[in-house]
DNA sequence: CATGAAAGAATGAGCAG
DNA sequence: CTGCTCATTCTTTCATG
């Protein structure tokens, strides 16, 4: 899909405030809010828009601890073992990379307890993972939810 | 903040659909829409929802790129070292961790070419590094944006 | 935590350039 | 093809019990 000015301005507009009323869009951008539900509606069908979520801070529900872990995995057992590490409760993001790692692991549990035991009771026990490592987060100094559009 | 239970229902509902009308989860969780708005309310003010984004389809904006970048710092230039990162366009994430890496980057830009351009023409001028490693996102297995409430 | 009322917003049809 | 106007319905918001 082909985006022009106003649609990049839109996708700003809720980007950093996804419950901006349409019609306070219109106003920002000087147009219809009919205009501008269109136009949100054609980017959300076209997958441009993928959702719209609130961000919760991760301590206050306690989810204190984030770790980030990289796993060599075996040739051949890609897909069952990512299979697996998908259905884990704390893992958030799976990614296949370049580098010293081929699966980078995004973690969010309670407490450091919580990530050993995510750890050795279930990501150790996958077959198809020759090697890790676990990169605990001491700080997040920046966590941008909006792209640079 | 204490939260209950009906505070973490509303928490769910904001996070799989943050634009989901108070009206809408006040029937679903069986309350006034009234009592929604105040508990949502007191959950922005106590800074338990940070906030409400549209998630936007990187490709879509041009954006198809992304990698974690782990550095090494050199003692006594953290607080210099980690400023200048924070300016360079295509950051997006900064994490201090424990492990093989004191930071851990993420970065989100058009293609290889301009991630080439940060890490030659920004990152390894930034003084304060001494060493770092690429690990260029393949694909993205999952990306999950809700967490376990 | 609910009710009720006023103001504001979403939504879709039909129309104009 | 794109955006607007207009009318209906739904939602937000807040004072009050």
């Amino acid at each position: 899909m082909e985006l022009d000015e106003t649609d990049r301005e839109i996708l700003r507009i809720l980007q950093s405030d996804a419950r901006t009323p349409f019609s306070e869009i219109a106003r920002r951008i000087d147009m219809s809010s009919a205009t501008v539900h269109d136009r949100v509606g054609r980017m959300e069908d076209a997958g441009v828009i993928e959702g719209y979520h609130a961000k919760i801070d991760p301590r206050s529900v306690g989810l204190g601890t984030s770790a980030f872990v990289g796993l060599r995995i075996e040739q051949g057992r890609e897909d069952d073992a990512l299979d697996r590490l998908r259905e884990i409760e704390g893992v958030q993001e799976i990614h296949l990379t370049t580098g010293e790692w081929d699966v980078m692991l995004r973690l969010t549990v309670e407490d450091t307890d919580a990530l050993r035991e995510v750890m050795f009771e279930e990501v150790s026990r996958i077959k198809g993972f020759s090697r890790s490592q676990t990169m605990v987060v001491l700080a997040t100094d920046l966590e941008e939810a909006a792209l640079s559009i």
